[in-house]
DNA sequence: CACCGTGTAAGAGAAATTCTTACATCCTTC
DNA sequence: GAAGGATGTAAGAATTTCTCTTACACGGTG
């Protein structure tokens, strides 16, 4: 079995040590390279050739999204994985444009890491379940629950998904009615409808489904 | 030389990893307790007796700030560091006002949080350089509005406090009673006198309670 | 044009909530 | 140690909300 050889780059110098201790625990990997800035990444990466780069995006002296291209031009046969902290769409739209072939947030379990790795070494690309909701109307055809329920969701109407929203907040019709200057049968025909195409009965179900998909803050 | 105990609470599992790696290398620390939810850690700490808790703001069950006074209730002996993401000030003064002795961004170096460690082991209190500023001038500035609202929903007994996350996650009095074993009258109680206690008399005032004072994931 | 999705809404029965009252415990406080 | 208060438990009655069915108008689309 050939070793995977992995590079990183995050200012954090915690998170750094934790990723290597796990790496190095594994009988496939290894650590051939470490920075906490990118002036240092440019300079002791290309030497060690990795399989696999794992980037964080916020470096002090230059965004990881700004390195990511510049080790792509020196290395092109090395599968880039961004790290995060938040979750931005707009950073992972933008990641898998300049050629990232993974993107996890730091919040991510050992296994999930494990997991990107093993993937994008195959040539794969990997992204947190949880970012692919920002995904949706992307080529890629992998079909996740999230995915799903974001599909379910879609086929409410505009009115319907207004006052499930609403209701996942706990206002009650009678509450959206007044707000929304409808009459309170007109709002618990919405919920109605709702419930009957998201195929739930009850409030808390409709909070876990919007809690699960994300349209609340 | 005493060796001093050390329990560390964070849902981040590398960042836990990295923790304990770096304060295993250290001879006069033992790490004694780990969680990565605040119902293990008011689980498995107690038991420890540590001189000294890092205890990470965000979890995802309950808020650091929380969990932060169970622990101290529990624990009054043991100096309790605050580590979070962001520099925010809010936090700063609510857990130094909560009992906290020390407070360290994650992005800290190795040797940050050993000097926060061993000063915090000592009766003082260690604050990150970086969030000094934030301490100028205001030592016991007004209470603000988060804190105020902690500050009344501690006011919930426990009982009190279950039922409102729940019926704040879209649950019935009836599904409550149901998990709980109890009557549905029994759960209408605990409703009531929740809300009496918070001065509301709606469910989407108590969504947006529980969001703002955070005991909601 | 007929059909389907959507916005709107009323009515009746079922369920949930509000508020009051009740009582036993446990814990302080005088 | 007795009184008082907070808490856990729960029932009853009045009120509100929800569920589900029915209804109709309107705008697309096959």
């Amino acid at each position: 079995m050939p070793i995977i050889k992995i590079a990183l780059v995050d200012d954090h110098a915690l998170l750094l040590a934790g990723l290597k201790m796990l790496i190095s625990a594994q009988e496939d990997m290894r650590v051939v390279a470490e920075a906490q800035t990118a002036q240092e990444a440019l300079k002791v990466i290309p030497a060690t050739t990795p399989d696999c780069i794992l980037l964080d995006i916020s470096l002090p002296d230059m965004s990881g999204m700004e390195l990511l291209p510049l080790l792509k031009e020196r290395l092109p046969s090395s599968h880039i994985i961004l790290l995060t902290m938040h979750e931005d769409q707009q950073y992972l739209k933008k990641g898998m444009e300049l050629g990232a072939s993974g993107f996890l947030l730091k919040r991510a379990m050992d296994q999930d890491l494990l997991y990107a790795i093993r993937t994008v070494y195959g040539g794969g690309i990997y992204i947190q379940p949880d970012m692919l909701k920002y995904m949706v109307g992307n080529k890629s055809a992998s079909v996740n629950p999230q995915e799903k329920a974001l599909a379910l969701w879609n086929t409410l109407s505009p009115r319907e998904q207004d006052v499930m929203i609403q209701l996942a907040k706990g206002f009650s019709s009678r509450e959206i009615a007044d707000a929304c200057n409808l009459s309170e049968k007109t709002v618990a025909t919405y919920r109605y409808r709702g419930f009957l195409k998201l195929g739930i009965s009850r409030r808390s179900e409709l909070v876990a489904f919007v809690m699960k998909i994300g349209v609340l803050s």
